[in-house]
DNA sequence: ATCTTATGCATAAGAAATTTATGTATATTT
DNA sequence: AAATATACATAAATTTCTTATGCATAAGAT
């Protein structure tokens, strides 16, 4: 993924979360995507990220439907409907996330 | 750590943030500073702590200190003069990463 | 024409970080 | 007396990601 293990373990949140405002993507797509919106700072590697959207698959979060494009292979995933509760959650623990994380960098407390 | 996988990849970021802001901290201090800026959300276990920190120190970011408080050992650490560069570094990818989290959660893209 | 880059999928070996389990020891609370 | 809190530590297993590799077509550069 980035140069910085920051990332690690939000992958598949973030995989969700581009689904659910992309409506249906393929693979690529969503690399594309999260280079575009962290400025080229979020590059999610073909290692990470296929097995990733294999397992959101199975665990009945993501639905696949392969199609043709210009001689090429596509599959684009959409959240099923539990994909979508999930989703709900996992944003919820993302935003209580970030404000810890900001809480940490922009502290009230010194010593105490 | 917590029950969410987001923490991940952050603890050595979050130790040298508490260490910069209390000075001089122990293991088992350094777990309750975290849990009580985070309402209890963010965990960090033993098995993740110790041997954090022992890397941290290893790396050169860390000085320790042994003590013995009320009969019982603590070890004391505190970020060297490279820790304190290193955790400027740190901070600053932090704050890109928060951001770019902020962006994927609240986007100003739509399908687009 | 040929080479490189981009598009598009996939998997496997290895590395890194963490969880879970276990161990030792003292102090405090119930 | 037993349970919880304090305080350290390590090892096995798991999870997640990187790096390497593979196949295939399209588009752009030399």
């Amino acid at each position: 993924m980035a140069n910085s293990k920051l990332y690690k373990g939000s992958l598949s949140t973030i995989i969700l979360k581009l689904l659910d405002e992309g409506g249906k993507m393929y693979g690529y797509e969503i690399t594309q995507k999260a280079k575009q919106l962290t400025k080229g700072d979020l590059k999610i590697t073909e290692g990470a990220l296929y097995p990733a959207l294999h397992k959101l698959e199975a665990e009945g979060l993501l639905d696949v439907e392969v199609a043709k494009v210009d001689n090429r292979m596509r599959k684009y995933y959409k959240l099923t409907e539990q994909g979508e509760k999930e989703t709900a959650n996992r944003l919820a623990e993302l935003e209580e996330f970030i404000r810890n994380m900001q809480q940490l960098v922009n502290p009230k407390w010194s010593i105490s």
